[in-house]
DNA sequence: ATAAACTTTCAATAATTTTTGAAAGTTTAA
DNA sequence: TTAAACTTTCAAAAATTATTGAAAGTTTAT
């Protein structure tokens, strides 16, 4: 495959599986379009790359930004500012864990502790099982948060290799 | 707080958690009612509960059942389905793990793959760049698609022990 | 100060996704 | 059979989310 086709092809991938994910698609777009630019791209290359109009270009940069994934660029003697996206995958990896950390999984985590304090009869089997569930869920999402926050410190080839040597 | 009003909780929250995840908010809803229920459900008792038509708690039932998360359940000397969702929430876990792997992780990778056999001039820096993140991505993916399929295999004690154990 | 170069905003519009509900379909009991 | 009880379908409507583009705002050079 020639790379033009597969720039194209990388950039649907990557927008199909961020909308999948609950992320905006141009936003994903954006993303993969910088990622395998070896240069930083200016607001006007990538509304034409993507024939996106110049709001949405500014306003899907922006929220790129507040991800950490990409980073403005200025040129000496140029007005106009450049983007770029980190390149290492794992870097990606760890700021999309914390980013959505940060915004679902601890909020989650607080409306389960919330719940966990439900008062009622205790014989009831509404009560029993609601607990029961919020416990549950509480416990599996206490060890991701745990898992995560490991992530987070971590050194790719350490986190991979312990993971997978335990996986044997 | 009381049951009534922490159900309405519990069910907004995993409503919101599955929309920011990228699955529709009244199938994360229905599966949270059940998943807080002792009893099995009729259509009829969940359309009402949750305000939601006819058309609707039939699509988003028949759904969480394709996803493999709640069963129809049968019975004796009633024409009416009953519907209960499995409430082992390590068992919830990996049915949807399992799911997410087929539906957009295998698609992924599969498309990684034929990118990375792109075709080109290899003094391109263009090029190099493209190669270089596809690969990346690729270890990756790879390295989630390996621990996701441990995951699948393990029971969660087992699973947690040591993923825990390692990150001490 | 001015104006050119560039960025940001946001109300209006478009696109997409979800939901409705009535009609069609199916199953069961008598 | 028939008809009541129940389930499924799907075109239309509603709700939500994303995008546009022109106007307003900002910065910089002169």
């Amino acid at each position: 495959m020639e790379l033009a086709a597969a720039k194209l092809k990388f950039i649907e991938a990557w927008g199909k599986l961020g909308s999948e994910w609950g992320i905006n698609r141009t936003m994903a777009q954006v993303h993969a379009l910088l990622l395998i630019s070896p240069e930083a791209l200016t607001t006007e290359e990538i509304m034409e790359n993507l024939s996106i109009s110049r709001g949405n270009a500014n306003m899907t940069l922006r929220d790129l930004m507040g991800w950490g994934l990409i980073e403005k660029q200025h040129k000496a003697g140029e007005r106009k500012e450049y983007f770029f996206a980190d390149k290492d995958v794992w870097n990606i990896a760890r700021q999309v864990a914390k980013e959505r950390k940060k915004r679902e999984l601890e909020p989650v985590l607080k409306v389960l502790n919330e719940l966990s304090s439900v008062t009622g009869n205790e014989k009831d089997p509404e009560l029993i099982t609601f607990k029961k569930s919020v416990a549950d869920i509480n416990k599996l999402a206490g060890n991701v948060d745990k898992t995560l926050e490991t992530m987070l410190k971590a050194e790719e080839s350490w986190f991979w290799g312990s993971v997978l040597k335990v996986f044997k």
